[in-house]
DNA sequence: TTCCATATGTCAAACGGTTGACATGTCAAC
DNA sequence: GTTGACATGTCAACCGTTTGACATATGGAA
C-alpha cells in the first residue's frame, strides 16, 4: 500500500505538504493541491487511519454493546446510529453480549482497547465501577448509572397507555410479560405503571418474568404455555415487546383464543414487524430514530467536551391496530 | 492512559520484557511475568490496539457491507458473524450501504483507509474492479464476482422446491415476486428454477419484480396491490423473501384472501419470525449460520494465506409450516 | 525599500507498541 | 570447567502520520 511519503516522491514534494492538503491546513497553492491530489489518484492511496488515530489520538470508533442484533429492537436501533454516525465520519463497531457478564467485559476491555472514542451500551448486566471505569464518553440505553447520560422511551407512560387501553377496552382479567425484573432498567417502569394503574382500577395483574434469556426467543414457549394454562380467563396482555406479543399470538391462535375477540394484546417497542403480524399489533411505540440519534448526539458531544444532560425520555405513543 | 512504558516502570523492568509478557515470546520467568502482570492490573492497563495494529500490520477487524442491518436476515447473519468472528479475536465494522453506489464505494474506501484485515460483501451494485482494487480477501454473499469466493444458499434448488411445492399443492395460477432482477446476483436463480420447474409443468408463472429498493419495505404495498388487482385468480406465490411473504399475508388477509385455502404462500430465507407469522411461513430455509460461519472461515483462511475454494453453495431445505 | 502574507521546504519528535541484534548474567548438567 | 538453556537488559529502528519550529523564497502593497 502507498504511503504518504510515496505521494510526497510522486508529487514532487514533502509530506509535510502532501499532510497539509490531507487535513487542509497551513498555506497551499492551488496548483501544488491539484499536483498532489493527481498523485495521490494515480497511486491509489488511503490515509492509514490507524497511524492517523494514533497520532491524533483520536479512533472515530463507536462501539455499541447490546444483548443482540439479531433483535428488532436493536437491529432497527443500530442501523439508524450507524446511519447518524457515519454521517459525522464515524464508524460502528458492534458487540453481542448475549447477556453475559463475561462477554460484556471482554467487550468493554476490547473497545477500551481499541480506543473507540465513545460506547453506546444496550446490556447491562455488570456493576456501576465496570462502567464507570470505562472513563470514555458513553450514553446508556434504559438503564441509569450513576452519572452516565441515558436514552430512554417513556416507560411509565408506555405502562399506562398500556393499562388504559386495556381498562377501556372493559378487560377485567390482564396479564404483563415483563422482562427481567431483577436487571436494573428503567424498562421495569412498564410493569410498575402497568400494575399501579390497574390497581386504581381494582384489577391485579399477573406478571409473568422472562428470566435473563429475556432476547432468548426459545425460552418463550413454556413460560408463555404456563401463563395460559394457569390463567384461563385472561382477556387482555401486554407483554413488555412485540417479539413476544408475536409469540403470544401465536400460542393464543393454537390454542383457538382469538385475538382480539376473546384477548386484547398490546406489545411494546412497535418494531417494523408489528404491523406485519396478523393480526396488526397493538403497541407502544418508541421512537427508535429520534432515541437513536439522541445517543449519537450526546455521544458526539461528550466527546468534543460539551456539556450534556443526563436524562433523557422520549415520549412513546400507543399505535391502537387490530390485536386489541 | 497508562502506556507499555508506565507498566515497564511500575514493574521495574523494561519495555521489552513487558512486551514479552504481552505476546508470549522469549524466555520469561513466573516471577518477572507475575510481577509484570501485577503491574498492569494496578495501572489498569490496556495495550494500545491501535498501536499494535500499526507495527503488526494486523487490524483484527473485519467490514461488512450489506443493504441494512435493519433487515432480519442480515441481522441474524452479522449475530452469528460477530459472534463467531469474535471467537478468533475479530471485530466487525458494520455498514449500511442502502444499496446507493456512492455509499458503497465510501464504505469500501472507508474500510481500506481503516485496512481491516478482510471484507464480507453483501451488497453489490457497483463494478467488478471497485472490488478487486480492494486488494484485501474478500467474501462475497450471494454474487459471483471474478474470483472472489463466495457463499450462497443453493438458490436454484430453492426456487425448485418451491415450484414443486405448488404443483403438489394443485396450483394452477402462479405468481413470483423476486428482487431486483437486474443486479447481478445469484438470488436470480431462484426465479430462474422457479420458471423452468413450472414450465416444464406447463404453468407460466406471472414474475413481478421489485425495484432497486428491495430492501425497503415500504415500497412494497403498490407492487403487491396491483399484483393482486390485475391477477385476480392467482392460488400460489413464491415470494423471494420471507418478509415479502408477510407483506403478501397482510394484503391477502385484508382482501379476504384465505392462506391456504385459497392461496399457498412460500417464502425464502427462514428468518426467525417466519415461524411466528399467522399462519406460520412455509419457508425455503437458507442455512444462516452455516453460511456465516463459513464466511469467517473463508475471510480467515485468505487472511492467513491459506487457499480457499472459490464457490461455496449451501443446501437449503424446505420448511413446510402453515400457508401452503 | 520595506514589510508581510503566501507558499513550500527541512528536520525531527511524537503517538504506543513490536522486534531483532546483541550483551550479560545465572545456574545446572556433564 | 565448559557448555548451554534460561532470563533479562540495552538500544534502536520501524509502522504511517501529524505537527511544531524554523528557514527560505516570491510577489505585491505601503
Amino acid at each position: 500500500m502507498p504511503t504518504i511519503k510515496d505521494v510526497a516522491e510522486k508529487a514532487g514534494v514533502t509530506v509535510t505538504t502532501v499532510s497539509r492538503v490531507l487535513n487542509n491546513r497551513g498555506y497551499i497553492s492551488e496548483r501544488t493541491r491539484q499536483k498532489v491530489q493527481l498523485a495521490m489518484a494515480e497511486l491509489n492511496y488511503q490515509p492509514n487511519e490507524i497511524a492517523r488515530s494514533l497520532t491524533r489520538k483520536r479512533s472515530m470508533m463507536l462501539g455499541m454493546i447490546i444483548p443482540t442484533i439479531a433483535h428488532p429492537f436493536f437491529s432497527e436501533m443500530a442501523n439508524e446510529i450507524e446511519q447518524y454516525a457515519s454521517s459525522f465520519g464515524y464508524k460502528l463497531l458492534v458487540c453481542n453480549s448475549r447477556m453475559e457478564q463475561t462477554k460484556e467485559k471482554e467487550y468493554i476491555d476490547m473497545l477500551k482497547s481499541n480506543r473507540v472514542d465513545g460506547v453506546i451500551m444496550g446490556s447491562h448486566t455488570l456493576e456501576v465501577e465496570e462502567y464507570l471505569n470505562l472513563n470514555k464518553p458513553i450514553v446508556t440505553f434504559d438503564r441509569k448509572i450513576a452519572d452516565i447520560p441515558y436514552v430512554s422511551s417513556d416507560n411509565y407512560q408506555g405502562g399506562k397507555l398500556a393499562a388504559e387501553l386495556l381498562i377501556r377496552k372493559g378487560c377485567r382479567s390482564v396479564a404483563h410479560i415483563s422482562g427481567d425484573l431483577s436487571l436494573d432498567l428503567l424498562s421495569n417502569k412498564r410493569t410498575e405503571a402497568f400494575r399501579d394503574t390497574l390497581r386504581a382500577h381494582n384489577i391485579e395483574p399477573v406478571i409473568i418474568q422472562l428470566g435473563a434469556d429475556s432476547f432468548d426467543r426459545s425460552s418463550y414457549n413454556a413460560i408463555l404455555s404456563s401463563l395460559f394454562d394457569n390463567h384461563k380467563h385472561l382477556d387482555g396482555i401486554f407483554a413488555s415487546s412485540d417479539i413476544i406479543a408475536m409469540n403470544i399470538i401465536k400460542l393464543a391462535t393454537a390454542r383457538g383464543i382469538s385475538i382480539p375477540d376473546d384477548l386484547k394484546l398490546i406489545g411494546y417497542d412497535d418494531i417494523s414487524f408489528a404491523e406485519l403480524s396478523n393480526p396488526a399489533l397493538t403497541t407502544i411505540r418508541q421512537p427508535i430514530e429520534e432515541m437513536s440519534r439522541l445517543a449519537v448526539e450526546l455521544l458526539l458531544k461528550q466527546i468534543n467536551g460539551e456539556p450534556v444532560d443526563k436524562e433523557h425520555t422520549l415520549p412513546v405513543t400507543l399505535v391502537e391496530r387490530s390485536s386489541t
